[in-house]
This record gives structure tokens, sequence and C-alpha cells, in this order.
DNA sequence: TTGGAGTCAATAGG
DNA sequence: CCTATTGACTCCAA
């Protein structure tokens, strides 16, 4: 009970409302708020945040999507005024959300935003007009040389800019490069993630040797590419779970599966093709922990009956708040109100084959395994014999 | 220290 | 312009 502020944890289940009038959280205070939103002072929305019901992600930046879209406004604007996050996090969000109980606290504070940002038709508008704004002042930027306050960026003058001649070789100290991977580079180190998801920091070394790069873009990489990894199963789930649907207004399709590039195939963890021409290789849908050079090490776990078949996560219970739009523009006080969504969708068709997950699970099973023993004791696997 | 979550920000495509 | 991708960074917990 000591520091910890936010309590609030398992929202497994449905159960009732938590409902809690605020039991006072006096120290609350990060380190300045990373986003002092414009003319907004009051509740704040990591309170809300705590509070939350679960929210249904995918049908936020569903709509968000829709919005944005519809009324032509651009997810940096978007980000920056209404979320605090800039343009490449935008896009990652509404792309490829997580489901909410997935999600840490933070990590929800997005979404809480964007169904707050919804809840009220007029939210739009003034995004409208912002970027009208904006427009009007670039224009006018660009006809006069003024630069008038714009709260947003300050011009720095007198600053010195050498350089800038061809932007080739400047190993000065001044500006990295960002490392761009090239293909056969992500290709090996794929291919290496595939073997050991968690790396020794002996397998790094050498990796990087290898590959001749440095060693922390190694680390780095199996730190995305994990975290990446993951995150896409977690879409597959929701997907899965909330797919159908049949009468909704305009739907924009949410197939998972398009059919088209070359080697890409239905699911998302690249169809790294080149695992080796494995003799007598076809078997099942796929295999992942292709362990075939080296050791003869063979993580072959007979497969089990089923998968432990995806709990429920379904909560849904929308009740159809037909929130009339304008009706009392009553904001700060009941929170519920907000929570409500007029969209509901309470398909729950299950579509009877999961391909792919079962693909994603496999690596997946390499990343347990490997936690697993080293949970159990600490010792390097030399050699699994099951 | 290691790993995960969330982001930033450069940059490749449109 | 706008969006998607992705290496690197920051924070945090175990």
């Amino acid at each position: 009970m000591s520091s910890g502020g936010e309590s609030m944890k398992s929202l497994g289940e449905p159960a009732a409302q938590p409902a809690a009038p605020e039991p006072s959280e006096p120290s609350e205070s990060q380190p300045g708020t990373p986003l002092p939103p414009p003319g907004h002072s009051g509740l704040g929305i990591q309170e809300m945040v705590a509070m939350s019901p679960e929210l249904d992600t995918y049908v936020i930046t569903k709509k968000v999507k829709e919005v944005l879209t519809d009324n032509n406004l651009g997810q940096r604007l978007f980000g920056e005024t209404i979320l605090g996050l800039t343009q490449g996090s935008v896009s990652d969000l509404l792309a490829r959300p997580k489901p909410w109980h997935k999600l840490s606290l933070k990590g929800r504070e997005p979404f809480v935003r964007m169904q707050l940002w919804l809840s009220d038709p007029h939210n739009v508008e003034k995004l409208m007009d912002m970027k009208r704004m904006e427009k009007k002042a670039y224009m006018k930027r660009r006809h006069s040389s003024v630069s008038d306050s714009q709260p947003g960026d300050s011009n720095l003058a007198g600053l010195d800019y050498s350089q800038g001649a061809s932007p080739q070789h400047q190993q000065h100290h001044l500006k990295k490069p960002r490392v761009v991977l090239a293909p056969e580079e992500k290709e090996a180190l794929k291919r290496a993630y595939q073997q050991k998801p968690y790396p020794s920091p002996k397998t790094i070394e050498e990796l990087a040797s290898q590959l001749n790069l440095k060693t922390s873009t190694v680390i780095n990489w199996f730190h995305n590419y994990r975290s990446r990894i993951r995150r896409e199963l977690f879409i597959e789930e929701i997907q899965a779970g909330n797919q159908a649907a049949g009468g909704e207004s305009g739907s924009p399709s949410a197939q998972g599966c398009k059919a088209g590039g070359e080697g890409d195939s239905c699911d998302g963890t690249e169809s790294d093709g080149t695992v080796e021409g494995r003799p007598g290789g076809s078997l099942g849908p796929e295999e992942y922990g292709g362990a075939s050079e080296g050791e003869g090490a063979d993580p072959r776990e007979e497969g089990g009956p089923e998968t432990p078949a995806r709990s429920p996560t379904s909560q849904d219970a929308t009740t159809s708040t037909s929130s009339a739009p304008g009706t009392s523009g009553h904001k700060g006080g009941a929170i519920q109100s907000v929570f409500s969504f007029p969209d509901a969708a309470p398909a729950t068709a299950r579509n009877p084959r999961d391909s792919s997950l079962r693909k994603k699970k496999a690596a997946n099973l390499n990343n347990i395994i490997h936690r697993l023993e080293k949970a159990a004791s600490r010792e390097e696997p030399s050699e699994w014999e099951f």
C-alpha cells in the first residue's frame, strides 16, 4: 500500500460496475503532463482511464478512421491536437489497436481520448476549424515573409547551418543517419528469431558481426520484432472475435487477409518461406520452429487437441444508448455517458477456421519456452530432449 | 540487466 | 500534402 496510486486491476470479467466516486487521488502527479489540452482543465484523463469500463478499441479506432477520412482530417492534426501523439504513432494505433485488456494504463489513454472525442460531434468541427486556420497561416507565410505567432514551433534564427550540400557521408557526431536494414539483413534476423526469439548476448554479438551491424541495432531489432509480432497476434484475436457483423453503416471491410503479394501469405507473420528446403516439409499448415540446420533439435510438440480455446473476452453489452448528438452538452459529469456507444455489433460469429493464428502461436511457443526455462532454472539450454 | 510497452521521428510510398 | 513502416529511445517492472 505504499506508493502505488492506481490500483484497479483485473478487468477480466464483466462483473459489476466499479462506479467508484473517486477515492481521492492526491498523489497523482506525473512529471509534467505530456499533453496540455488547449483549454481544458479539470478531470484528468488518467482518472477516467482508471475507471473506464472495457472499451472496444477496435470499434473506436474504426470509428475514428471513418470520421477522419469523412472529414478530410489528417492523422497528424488529430494526433497532435487530440491525442498528443505524433502522426506515426497515430497511424499505428489506428491500424493495429491492441485489445483493451492487453493495454497498460498508459496505453489506454489514447483510446479514452478518442472515445471522448467521438462522443461529441462538435469536436469534429473544432478540428476542422483548426485545420482551416493552419492552412491559412501556412498560406500567409507563403505569401508574406512574416511569421506570425503560432503555437507550434519557433523560428530559431541566427543558427549556423553549414554543410548540407551532399547528404552523403557525414560521420560527424551531429546526426545519426538512421539505420536502414537491407532486406537480406532483415531476412537473416527473422531467421535467427525463428531459431531463437531470445538470443543470448553471445548470439547477438555473433549476429551483429556476421551482418555487420551494431550490437545495439540487433538488440533493438529483436525487441521491436518481438513486440510487433506479439501485437499482430492480438489483432487477429480481436478480429476473429468480432469479425462479421452484417448491417453496419458502410463497414469498410474488415478483411484480415489481403491476397496479392508475392510471398505474403494471409497472415502477417512474414511468410518467411525461406525456411530452408526441408525434406518432406509440407506438413500441416505451417511449421515455425524450424530448427533445421545444426543440432537435431526437434521441438515437435504433439499437437494439442485444440488450442486452449480463446477465453471469451466478450463483454459487449453495449447498451444502445441512443445518444442524441447535441443533447445537453454536459461534460465533466457522467463519464458513463461518454463510454457508451451508439455503435453496436453483437455479432458473435466465430470463424471456424483460425489458421494463421495457430502459426503465430507456434512462433510464440518458442518465446514461452524460453522464458519458462529461464524462470525454472537459470541455465543455458544446451540441448533439449523431450 | 533483460524484456515489454509506448512513442518518437526519419523516411519510404502515394 | 498524407499515411505506413520501423530503428531507437524512455520508462518501468521483475
